[in-house]
DNA sequence: TGTTAGCACTCTCTCTTATTGAGTGCTAAT
DNA sequence: ATTAGCACTCAATAAGAGAGAGTGCTAACA
């Protein structure tokens, strides 16, 4: 289905005054406000013509239209420009990124606050999980008599560290050697494919400190468990208690715990997206919950992996913002991610 | 100023029902409500009294009363009688800390978790600061040629970590004497008590590597400053939307944006807390927003330093219950820390 | 045949005006 | 000192009366 001309630039000229302020538009405001040639009985024609084919909507006989939800995918799928981050922003971020970070975490972290902060709206970043990543090198650090420090580093700069007890009559210079071991054996692979056969072959090998090892493995197993779920940072939650259509507590409510539960929003991503930005209209989200809320995900790729990012917004969103945004960073954080890793 | 006891049971009846419903108390239902044995005339004229005494307070003449301020705090100082955990409660909490946790950081986020689950009110834990702990132990650790990772190992459990760069040219066992060096010198002190001399001392002994203590000295002071803030918890910032006086997204927004700046929490803690509690109610906060809130914090000890904690609540809070809690709460905490560390 | 002006009609929003009911304060009786 | 009785107050709710923005329809127009 294809609309004129005229009728898309209607659709488009109640969608961007909707999307600024929140209120029905009528026909005779907005041929003021955007000095259309026509008049607005013509609009008003137009306009009812774009109801019927479930594009507008009216809350109520005597108000203007507002876009309907097929109104706004019309929009974002055949008419939309999207509107990437300008010169100056893009100066901020690189600037906000300049500084040392340790790892992609801190990256992850500041970049979700530039999102929320540029859009005004909640974004949330996913971290791939560090299954995915590969392992770059593990060493058993003695920290006093009998207790000592696993430490695992992936290639992604993420350091992870467990206590766990071991022996008294241990030597620093024997944890060396095991903690060399696990490294022979298990250097470069990726964090998913470390086999059973690996393991064993180092409990082999390793027999007569048997206690260390099962013990470092334990730690290795417990860190892979503790962050093999992919992490979620979110950001700017409360940007949508600036939206007029959530003034009330209740509906708040219910978003801020969703946001809480870090499971929940996991739940709702996108399996695997492409290049393209992946948007969800309101009651296109499957849950009641979100039908008057929209989310536009995005994908980055990090050393073959994929991390995903994303935007939540009012229905009423700048889509062409929030697209063009997720779309700008995408470029500037893979471009860090490859120079810096 | 003290009251007679049938005034005091007037005010304390007032509080309860107040507390629980967040309605004004007439005075008829109230005799009603606790079948006491007085007429609703005769609570009239002792609220009139009690009124007048500036503990009781009616938001328009043909309202019931609910306490004042003044009234609180009187109920608070003179009357009230704390309600620590019971038995049921105190064992959900040691089942929850009988999970194996890595550190106190981790300690500190389940118990924040459980204040406020089991106050319904917005709890804070916060961690002490690093510089107050001991330094136990800090290791080099060659991570690929060129790059090392500096690991400090705090009395509390703490463990730290950052990159470095080092010269290509430096082997392992060079790094292992360094951080050897690094250890006799520091081992044992406060980390607030590491001198200026102290590293100078360590220059000296190993100019020949000067860029790798210089780098090392360089991460343990951002280490430090990264750190050295007190860390704050926060858990159960929804529960406040619970409370019927916040359902103003406004009142809301500004709490939930106090909530998020962690500073501005850190700037009005108490200096110093004996083993009291300390309770702040409403306009007892310097600050304009908070005149509607509540706050109580308590302390805990770690070896030998101070820690805080506290529960944010509105002024119609169950004091009773959140000073039980917290007092339990602390005992509780300070002999695990004690057992553990 | 598409566009426009004119006009009656609709519906929300806001501002007023009752009405109700819980609660008080005062007075007089116990 | 306590209590019953009663007039009075005031918020909260409901009901009614414009006002205003916007539509849909009809008839005239290019």
């Amino acid at each position: 289905m294809t609309l004129d001309e005229r009728k898309k630039l209607i659709l488009e000229s109640i969608i961007k005054d909707y999307v600024e302020t929140a209120e029905p538009v009528g026909s005779r405001a907005m041929v003021k406000k955007h000095g259309l040639k026509i008049s607005a009985a013509t609009v008003r024609n137009e306009m009812s013509d774009l109801e019927d084919m479930g594009y507008l909507e009216q809350p109520h006989t005597s108000a203007g239209r507002i876009p309907s939800q097929k109104g706004f995918r019309y929009y974002v799928d055949c008419m939309m420009e999207q509107e990437n981050l300008d010169e100056k922003e893009t100066q901020v971020l690189l600037h906000l990124l300049d500084d040392s970070f340790q790892e992609v975490n801190d990256l992850v972290q500041k970049i979700g606050h530039f999102l929320a902060q540029i859009t005004k709206y909640t974004s949330f970043v996913i971290i791939p999980s560090v299954r995915l990543s590969k392992f770059k090198y593990l060493q058993l650090v003695p920290i006093e008599p009998g207790k000592a420090l696993v430490l695992l580093v992936t290639d992604l700069g993420v350091v992870m560290h467990r206590n766990i007890e071991v022996p008294q009559s241990i030597t620093a210079p024997e944890m060396e050697l095991i903690g060399r071991m696990f490294n022979q054996v298990l250097a470069g692979k990726k964090i998913t494919e470390i086999q059973r056969s690996d393991l064993q072959q180092l409990r082999d090998e390793l027999k007569q400190r048997r206690k260390v090892i099962d013990r470092t493995l334990e730690a290795i197993e417990s860190l892979l468990d503790n962050s093999s779920e992919e992490r979620v940072i979110i950001s700017g939650a409360l940007n949508i208690m600036n939206e007029p259509e959530f003034k009330d507590v209740d509906k708040l409510k219910k978003i801020l715990a969703f946001l809480e539960e870090e499971t929940q929003l996991m739940g709702m991503l996108p399996e695997s997206l492409g290049d393209e930005v992946d948007i969800r209209i309101g009651q296109e989200n499957q849950s009641e919950d979100f039908k008057d809320l929209s989310f536009v995900f995005a994908s980055y790729q990090t050393q073959g992996e994929q991390g995903k990012m994303g935007l939540m917004g009012p229905v009423r969103m700048e889509y062409w913002k929030a697209v063009g945004s997720l779309d700008s960073v995408r470029d500037i954080i893979e471009e860090i991610i490859k120079k810096r890793f």
